[in-house]
DNA sequence: GTGAAAGCGCTAACAG
DNA sequence: CTGTTAGCGCTTTCAC
């Protein structure tokens, strides 16, 4: 049997809500007093009952808020599942999770979902940020006026005073990828990279660890193009794209392909049969882009841990806030997937 | 707030402790009342809140045993490290964890540490099993006859009465760093593959994932040779095998290493200065290994999650023992982690 | 078959 | 400053 915070209290020859106080350091006792029981605790190896302990600040119904944008793409649906499962397990302990989401990426819907979290009464909000200016006034606001406190996710916003971030080091990523194509070229070729519109701030950080990554390690391998696609959505444009730039470069050992676009550039790729030819190296482990690995178009997928992505930043909020343990680190980096056809 | 099985009793003018006997099926309840109970939960949507259950059942004692083997290899201590955070996470609950470990793999001594923890009461039992007909006797033993659930990790025991495993596919992890070599390699290239003694069953499997697997896709890749190390803790004999390996075929174009010899392997390549120019991939994310990834001599490592190793299957006895949710599936297989230099 | 009641270990409100 | 007390929601005797 566990030791109990009775046993402590017996050992110090105190009651209960004294050791109570004296462990949680919520001050009306003599400090004398309290070292001594901090120090009889250790002894005896006292870890409160955790069951107990949910169950006694359950009337004081803790509330979590989670922001969640873009929800039109799998990735955050993927997200969302990490987000219900942790919602489950948190609410069979008390905390109630509130979820609100949009559909696209807009500052103003997500300083407006901020403050009605904030008006529900939510003590921590994990959300998916913009990197704007007003979004990080919000989000110190919250942090030290309302004293909710806030984790981003997938995206973070720089110099907030956030309390962690949850996502992925995107430079890493496209490093990843550069030593996946430097693998797979033989000397001297050729490699071309498509990406498309930057509004996703995740996307340059992962063309620049790419190219710095491949020059690094492959100063042979010639970067001959950087091309853009202007509508993200369009995967007929990134399809022309890719077919003129197949048609350009002959010689072409390598695409690295912005994800949004990627299928565009595997249909390109597949008409001009070289497809089998070209080694392309994409992002997201979407059931679409799988497939194209599958049949061997694309030759490897990065992918990021969408559901801890969303799983995680719950449980920190939920052991700040009930367990009062703060997060490890300030950047909690999910692991770098790296998928062929085999380990789908 | 959540709804309470006082909630349930007073809509259905019974009592919290019908409710609960209805519930949980324990009998002594008429049937139609038990069935109109039921029915009211679940409209209600009713799910006993965890804390306070826990709580109730803490007199109970519940006991899991863990038993590890092999101990002395790293691998087996990031299982210990899952173990321990299971451990550290259920006994916040209340329930204790038997750990028992030995530093080799023995039969006899399996048994004899299975023995003990009967001994000592758990109601389950996770294990790194050898795959023995005596090991599988005991197991179904307690299994049977103790009413003590087994949980398989790393290594499963066929055709057992354990109630699941929880390790890695290794057909699919050879497969895996076929695909990779795959990659690597150009038009009719030379493959050898080392092995080390097959005393560890998962190595023929992998090695047989990785030869299907390269057949499959790449028939112009010829696998010259199978090379068989005798004494798997000895480095020299495998750097001499590697040795003579490299001067047989001077047009070797990749290596597929089993991971108790691949150091060797290594020195060999980079004594006769073909580290950069043979693809070499093995497994286990070993702190050695990782140095040669990221030197460049190792081109690929395929790694198994052991801390999930270690950290699920103590949950899947704790949520089967104490939850009284079974586990999902019969093979929780963990991820195919791909490691190059860039995301270790 | 059913209900009343005790108690799991902890926290917080209230008394001293 | 410190102790007493009343639950939190559930399970489990023990009476009826």
């Amino acid at each position: 049997m566990a030791v109990t915070s009775q046993q402590i209290a017996d050992a110090a020859g105190v009651s209960r809500a004294t050791v109570d106080r004296a462990l949680k350091d919520r001050g009306r006792v003599r400090p004398e007093v309290a070292e001594r029981i901090k120090k009889i605790a250790k002894e005896m190896g006292y870890h409160p009952n955790q069951a107990a302990r949910m169950l006694a600040l359950s009337k004081q119904h803790f509330k979590i808020g989670v922001l969640l944008s873009s929800m039109q793409t799998p990735f955050m649906q993927e997200v969302l599942k990490g987000v219900r499962d942790a919602k489950e397990e948190v609410e069979k302990k008390g905390v109630i999770i509130e979820i609100r989401t949009t559909y696209g990426k807009d500052v103003h819907q997500t300083i407006a979902a901020l403050d009605e979290l904030k008006q529900v009464g939510v003590r921590g909000i994990a959300l998916v940020p913009t990197d704007d200016e007003k979004v990080k006034k919000k989000i110190n606001q919250l942090t030290e006026e309302d004293n909710i406190s806030v984790v981003t996710l997938n995206a973070d916003v720089s110099k907030s005073k956030r309390i962690c971030f949850v996502g992925q080091d995107n430079n890493k990523a496209g490093r990843t990828a550069a030593g996946l194509m430097a693998e797979c070229l033989p000397a001297n070729s050729q490699v071309c990279v498509i990406g498309g519109l930057e509004l996703n701030p995740a996307i340059p950080s992962r063309t620049n660890g790419f190219i710095e990554g491949l020059r690094g390690i492959r100063p042979d391998i010639e970067i001959v193009d950087s091309l853009y696609v202007t509508n993200e959505n369009d995967n007929k444009e990134s399809e022309k794209i890719a077919l003129k730039m197949i048609e350009k470069y002959p010689d072409l050992g390598g695409v690295y392909v912005s994800p949004p676009v990627v299928l565009g550039v595997c249909r390109a790729m597949r008409k001009k049969r070289v497809d089998k030819k070209i080694k392309l190296i994409s992002h997201d482990l979407l059931q679409e882009n799988l497939k194209q690995l599958e049949e061997g178009t694309i030759n490897f997928l990065i992918g990021q841990e969408g559901y801890m992505q969303g799983y995680e930043p719950i449980m920190i909020l939920f052991r700040l806030l009930v367990e009062e343990r703060n997060p490890e680190k300030e950047f909690e980096y999910t692991s770098i997937i790296i998928k062929n056809r085999f380990n789908i």
